[in-house]
DNA sequence: CAGTGAGCGAGCTTCCGCTTGACTT
């Protein structure tokens, strides 16, 4: 057995570690923290000091197991977990949860994964910080208090299963704030002159800009009117150098931000796809603050970089984490090996890769060198002048390889319209110009720009809300809470003037653009604005946008050894606690009821608010003899935006069509959208259908459409075929078997060969191993995306090794393995799985999930 | 579970941060 057992938080990175280190090293992974507060509300002794409950969870017992008994047999135990709060903290459970003894154990820590530093870690090992500890334990108190006796509150006073945290909360708030400054914003119009100027030559034309802006039309054309008997004249020309730098190498939300916006990842792809690359030693650890690298990384960049590019291009930078809170336990996300340009594999994977390397290796690279013109271009009637820029690329330095891009939408372009910063053609002062064209078109300011997830996430890390590996669920929770959705928005037609002076001619027109279009944006829903309010109202500490950096100095504070933590939370608890009960006496439920106007055919209030079911509209009053009737609001509507005559339209519903086929025919909106029920079926309309706009027709052709598609289309091996579309997207099915049809097929015109090789394809990928029937429960093994696995009915199961060879199973050994050896290790996670009983159990777990 | 929205009351929901592994209409 080994003398030593290192312990640390990842399994890749144990991996990577027990390279590094002799056969004394037994290296393994808690697979981070290995105890939580225990579920219940008695976690937190809120009378003796916050004393705390711990549990280790179910699905962590057998790593506990394991290490208590590697723990025992080894004469010395590393907790060589991060070097950060949660890092300590984890370290402090493993030595209370393995019973470690004090004189047997060594906390080591260090920031960069390289032979090196955890040698040099090896020789200086200290004590667990027992300061530091305690930060980490007030902020999980403080966390589970505010989000286990707000939630309830919500609960009581708006509806069940909401929940509000001091992260998610503020999430929330950001993105109803940012909605309501869209909604309220005027844009005004302005006129924007460009001007496009020839020096005579042939071809040398070049655009220049008025940098005043005109109010009105009057102005604008005032302008251009002078303009015709105008002359132009250089009146000044300066030329300078400037230069641009690289950005530093990524952390865990620019890698976020970027992969969003130059590969349209979400954030949690992009943390996927990075922890693929991280498993498979391609970079180095995903979920980091910091920007730094190590002095191996940087020597290996150099190298990279002089052998690649040549020594112009290299020039070594040490970047400063700048964001608040940045705890930097790790180093940048980098490439493993700078040698790698890139790697083969999964199309996501490249890509992500590639601009990891990139954004590393240019961090490392010289700056990119400009030489940037201005003229100034008299007008002899005006005063103004316009503006030229010009830039010359004289040395492209990091731009080699990595040109870093930005949330700012980019100016809208007009027909013919230039960028700016091209090239100027040679110019003089005093030379004399001719304008070819000058326009005047009339611009709009734009309203605040919605937040798309990474840049919520940039929002959240400047706030200094929210950790690495918490941005990915955070924004998961608030849109899977119902707060906030991610979807596309179609934007509004407008109408803009353009006036163009050419041949002393002055025209206008008139043109339209579509404007406020939005793709994979973050909205609130009703049910996000109305707890959003509610929270503003009566905790507006908890969700202001400084209370975490607040709470963070005070827990810093706490690491330092200059508080005590049990008074600080204490300090917070007590006002904290007396707010939340107040509420519950006090405070009205919260609906965002809001009165629209009166039914002019039953002269009733209409009203508009949130539900338990959603947000629905009422007429009539609650508290009468005679009850209101109710209507939900179709998925575009909102309570904030709806009018009094588009919700008597919904009364209209559920509406009775006229019979197809002897059967009735009724249109209405359940809680799974809006439906054509005919006779005893229900079909669901498609996405974005307005109920209220299917006519008789339509209706019938929906209809029509579901029952050829519950027909079966074809026969193979003697099971039927039949289509239909799912939330994947469009399937063909056979005997249980959903398989998905890719886009490169006609769906609507599969044919027999296209089917059958759809099928065969599926059940090579399955790989699949019918076992046996077991009561209701099939047994089998397949292939998933992560290697083959039991399936047990409902059940997935992990394979893990087989015992018999101590490696992961091969297919070959799993074509002959016996029942009972897949029995045997289906019952070692499942003790019951073949007790008669046992169905239930399993059952019940699979509807938990749910 | 497909036109609900009261109130009763059981029993449930809920936080953030550290990890990996998990699976469908």
């Amino acid at each position: 057995m080994a003398k030593n057992l290192l312990i640390v938080e990842s399994p890749a990175k144990a991996k990577t570690i027990e390279g590094y280190l002799g056969k004394d090293f037994l290296v393994k992974s808690s697979y981070g923290h290995i105890r939580d507060l225990v579920k219940t509300d008695d976690a937190i002794d809120i009378n003796n000091n916050f004393d705390q409950k711990y549990e280790v969870p179910a699905d962590k017992k057998a790593v506990v197991a394991e290490l208590k008994k590697l723990a025992k047999e080894a004469e010395t135990v590393w907790l060589a977990s991060d070097e950060d709060r949660e890092g300590e903290a984890i370290s402090w459970h493993l030595f209370e949860t393995l019973g470690l003894k004090e004189d047997k154990t060594k906390r080591i820590v260090f920031h960069e994964i390289t032979k090196p530093a955890i040698l040099k870690a090896i020789e200086s090992p200290r004590k667990i910080d027992y300061n530091l500890v305690h930060a980490q334990q007030a902020r999980r108190v403080l966390d589970r208090l505010v989000g286990f006796e707000l939630s309830p509150v919500l609960w009581k006073k708006v509806k069940p299963s909401l929940s509000a945290g001091r992260v998610q909360s503020v999430a929330v708030r950001l993105i109803v704030d940012r909605e309501r400054e869209i909604n309220v914003f005027k844009p005004t119009a302005a006129y924007k002159i460009v001007a496009i100027f020839s020096t005579g030559k042939a071809k040398e034309l070049f655009r220049a800009e008025l940098p005043e802006r005109y109010d009105t039309e009057a102005e604008a054309t005032k302008f251009l009117e002078d303009c015709i008997s105008a002359s132009y004249t250089i009146n000044s020309l300066e030329t300078r150098p400037t230069k641009r730098s690289p950005a530093p190498p990524f952390t865990t939300s620019t890698l976020q931000q970027e992969a969003s916006r130059k590969l349209g990842f979400s954030v949690s792809r992009t943390m996927t796809v990075a922890q693929k690359l991280y498993e498979s030693g391609k970079i180095t650890y995903m979920r980091t603050d910091s920007v730094n690298l190590s002095e191996t990384a940087l020597n290996a960049a150099a190298a990279e970089i002089n052998s690649a590019y040549g020594a112009r291009y290299f020039e070594q930078r040490k970047f400063k984490t700048k964001s608040a809170g940045a705890q930097e336990a790790h180093e940048a996300i980098r490439p493993t090996y700078f040698e790698q340009h890139t790697i083969s594999g999964d199309a996501s994977e490249v890509r992500l890769y590639d601009l990891i390397w990139k954004r590393a290796i240019a961090s490392q690279m010289s700056e990119a060198q400009f030489e940037k013109t201005t003229a100034k271009i008299g007008i002899s009637t005006r005063k103004e002048n316009f503006v030229a820029n010009g830039e010359v690329m004289k040395f492209d330095g990091f731009l080699k390889v990595y040109m870093e891009s930005t949330d700012e939408e980019t100016e809208v372009h007009l027909d013919g319209e230039e960028t700016d910063n091209a090239i100027l053609p040679p110019l003089s002062k005093g030379q004399s110009l001719q304008a070819q064209e000058i326009k005047a078109t009339e611009r709009f300011s734009r309203p605040p720009a919605r937040y798309t997830e990474a840049s919520l996430v940039k929002k959240l890390e400047e706030l200094g809300i929210g950790r690495p590996s918490t941005y990915a669920p955070t924004i998961s929770t608030v849109q899977n809470r119902g707060y906030v959705v991610k979807e596309d928005r179609d934007g509004k037609s407008r109408s803009f003037c353009v006036f163009t002076l050419a041949n002393g001619n002055l025209k206008k027109e008139t043109k339209t653009e579509i404007t406020g279009a939005e793709k994979s944006k973050l909205f609130p829903t009703d049910i996000g604005a109305v707890v959003n309010d509610f929270l503003v109202q009566h905790f507006k500490g908890i969700v202001d946008f400084h209370f975490t950096a607040t709470v963070e100095k005070q827990f810093d504070e706490i690491a330092q050894g200059l508080t005590e933590w049990t008074e600080m939370i204490k300090s917070f608890y007590s006002p904290f606690h007396t707010e939340v009960e107040n509420t519950i006496q006090t405070a009205d439920r919260a609906s965002g009821e809001r009165l629209l106007g009166v039914d002019p055919a039953s002269g009733k209030n209409v009203y508009t608010k949130v539900g338990k079911f959603g947000p629905l509209v009422q007429i009539g009053e609650v508290d009468n003899e005679e009850k209101p009737r109710y209507a939900s609001l179709l998925k575009a509507q909102s309570i904030s935006s709806i009018t009094l005559e588009e919700a008597l339209e919904l009364f209209k519903l559920p509406m009775k069509l006229a019979d197809y086929e002897d059967k009735e025919v009724i249109i209405g909106v359940g809680r799974f959208g809006p439906y054509v029920k005919w006779g005893e079926a229900f079909i669901s309309l498609p996405k974005n259908e307005d109920p209220l706009s299917v006519t008789q027709e339509r209706a019938v052709e929906i209809i029509k459409q579901k029952i050829e598609v519950d027909a079966p289309v074809a026969e193979y091996k003697g099971h039927p075929v039949t289509k239909g579309k799912g939330r994947f997207g469009p399937f063909i099915k056979w005997n249980d078997l959903f398989i998905n049809v890719p886009a490169r097929y006609n769906f609507d015109n599969l044919n027999q060969a296209e089917i059958e090789e759809l099928i065969d394809k599926k059940l090579e990928k399955e790989a699949g191993r019918f076992i046996q029937q077991w009561e209701t429960e099939k047994i089998a093994i397949e292939n998933g995306r992560w290697g083959p696995f039991i399936r047990f009915g409902k059940q997935m199961l992990k394979l893990g090794k087989n015992p018999a060879t101590n490696q992961k199973f091969t297919p070959e050994e799993l074509a002959v393995l016996p029942l009972d050896e897949v029995k045997k290790l289906i019952t070692e996670q499942i003790p019951d799985a073949f007790e008669p009983k046992g169905k239930n159990k399993t059952k019940k777990a699979a509807v938990k999930k749910k």
